[in-house]
RNA sequence: CGAGGCGUAGCUCAGUUUGGUAGAGUGCUUGGUUUGGGACCAAGAUGCCGCAGGUUCGAGUCCUGUCGCCUCGACCA
């Protein structure tokens, strides 16, 4: 292992202040920048690059379960927006209004859109007729606009990035078994791509979307012990047919309802990424959306042989098919393994005289810090097996991270007591199924109802509040 | 949005109490020596003191507003 000293002094220690090593990693590793614009970000280039690759990844995974890219206008008429009673009253509380056209008032005021439902459904109802022309499936990649109060970059922000899928179907069965696939398109992407394990389940009455008959989320635990929601997944029956007068002609030529999700993940995902892994020397970036997978710094590369052999490196690896950099600016090679360190690029590659003369390279993992020593011939394959063993142990460490901080808890002292004693996390407990008792938990204990697990376990017979039988066992935490 | 704290050089911050010529370290530029964990020497450049009003002969300093950051609540991807 390697020493634990902290090499990095630009940053605020997570310890210290989680908050702020936050705040610090955002902009020291060069991922965003704030302007004039209140509660928005720009999105650098290394930080655009990350979400460019889990485009990439995600957009794959959506066109091989059948999905089509579309793009609808980014204003919502409020004739529209009002269409559906639950949906409005969730989203009117947070929309930004155009009210002029130039200099003249508008007839009708229009939102910027905070999500697309009521566009989706608008369309649908256009172009849906026959059980032919079903189910269709369709996702966008926009920018969407929500008034928020508090504001952090990439965790909630008035404007983020994100992607929304809508479908639509003939039936409910299908439409339900839709909304379960992309929560497991989402769950493996978090595991594969950003090596985070994430807890599947579905959100209580009170927590779910606007206009949806069930919300189904992933909740990824970070390194401060709050959850992140990373990814939401709707189910919508058929009310927002019914509002909408979306209908078709069935085989039977009935005329029916069809049946609807959405779903969708945001520029979040990379706060989560950035809590997730990052360290006291700054980010830690898991290889698959790493913008950079490896970087090469020729050690005393004004002598003679050591930049040729470092571009020779760049170049093997390149035609590899690996993301790789090449430094060779004359800062010191340890302001560059900081510096690289800090913006949290998976593989190091350091090359000098003494690696030339003995055919070998030093190969050095950002996540656990381990240096090792690599033959030349074997570059590729060496570079490739750090990748794969970086993805593993940055998730493996992860888990464990969230397993020791999951308790199980069977009355409220114990919540109180637990989350006193060991900090935040998520708390297991059991629940009756009412509001008043998820209501009374987040009183008394500060730790709110995040999901209910697909994956149960009978911790007792009654409800951790009232006492009455329980119905589900409950993840409870507190919340980015 | 409610309560509290903070905005001074790219960064970290002193100076604000008691109004009177804009400061330090680090970074940046140039030259040289260096180069396996944020190198060293020398010379140089860098500021509408977050922004907008106000008080004053005079404002980084006092007042008001606004924007941004941090903490704690409420709301939320």
């Amino acid at each position: 292992m390697a020493k634990d000293k902290k090499m990095v002094t630009a940053i605020t220690s997570m310890d210290e202040d989680f908050a702020q090593w936050y705040t610090d990693i955002c902009k020291k590793a060069e991922l965003v920048e704030y302007t004039s614009v209140k509660g928005c970000m720009v999105i650098r280039p290394y930080g655009y690059a990350v979400w460019e690759n889990i485009q990439r990844i995600l957009d794959k995974m959506f066109k091989e379960t059948g999905h089509e890219n579309v793009c609808m206008p980014m204003f919502i008429p409020e004739s529209l927006l009002q269409k559906e009673k639950d949906h409005v009253e969730g989203f009117a509380p947070e929309v930004a209004w155009v009210t002029h056209g130039g200099n003249e008032k508008l007839e009708e005021r229009m939102c910027v859109r905070p999500t697309s439902e009521t566009l989706f459904c608008e369309h649908y109802a256009n172009i849906v007729h026959s059980y032919r022309d079903l189910p269709k499936l369709y996702n966008q990649w926009v920018s969407v606009v929500r008034w928020e109060k508090t504001t952090r970059p990439f965790l909630r922000s008035r404007e983020f990035l994100w992607q929304e899928g809508h479908t639509i179907h003939a039936t409910a069965e299908e439409a339900v078994e839709e909304t379960e696939r992309m929560l497991n398109v989402y769950a493996q992407f978090c595991e594969d791509a950003l090596a985070m394990p994430v807890v599947k389940g579905k959100k209580t009455e009170s927590d779910k979307f606007a206009g949806a008959v069930s919300t189904y989320a992933i909740e990824a635990l970070m390194h401060d012990g709050k959850a992140l929601q990373a990814g939401t997944s709707h189910y919508f029956g058929d009310g927002f047919a019914k509002a909408f007068d979306i209908e078709y002609t069935d085989k039977e030529n009935k005329r029916v309802f069809p049946h609807q999700t959405s779903w969708g993940v945001t520029t979040r995902l990379i706060g989560a990424v950035i809590m997730t892994h990052g360290d006291n020397n700054g980010l830690v970036l898991p290889p698959a959306v790493a913008p950079v997978q490896a970087v090469i710094i020729p050690v005393a590369q004004h002598k003679e042989g050591v930049l040729e052999k470092a571009n020779e490196l760049y170049s093997r690896l390149k035609a590899a098919g690996l993301r790789v950099k090449l430094d060779d600016t004359d800062n010191s090679p340890g302001w560059k393994f900081a510096e690289y360190e800090m913006k949290g690029v998976p593989i190091r590659i350091e090359i000098g005289p003494k690696d030339i003369e003995a055919d070998q390279c030093v190969i050095a993992s950002r996540w656990n810090g381990e240096k090792s020593v690599a033959a030349l011939a074997e570059l590729e394959s060496s570079v490739e097996k750090k990748l794969k063993e970086a993805h593993d142990g940055m998730y493996a460490k992860a888990l464990a991270n969230q397993e020791n901080r999951t308790y199980a808890c069977r009355t409220m002292d114990e919540i109180v007591k637990t989350l006193e004693e060991k900090g935040d996390g998520f708390i297991k407990a059991m629940w009756c199924g009412e509001e008043a008792c998820e209501d009374e938990v987040k009183e008394k204990t500060g730790v709110g109802s995040r999901c209910i697990p697909f994956e149960q376990e009978k911790l007792s017979d009654v409800c951790v509040c009232c006492g009455k039988p329980a119905k589900h066992m409950v993840y409870w935490g507190k919340a980015y």
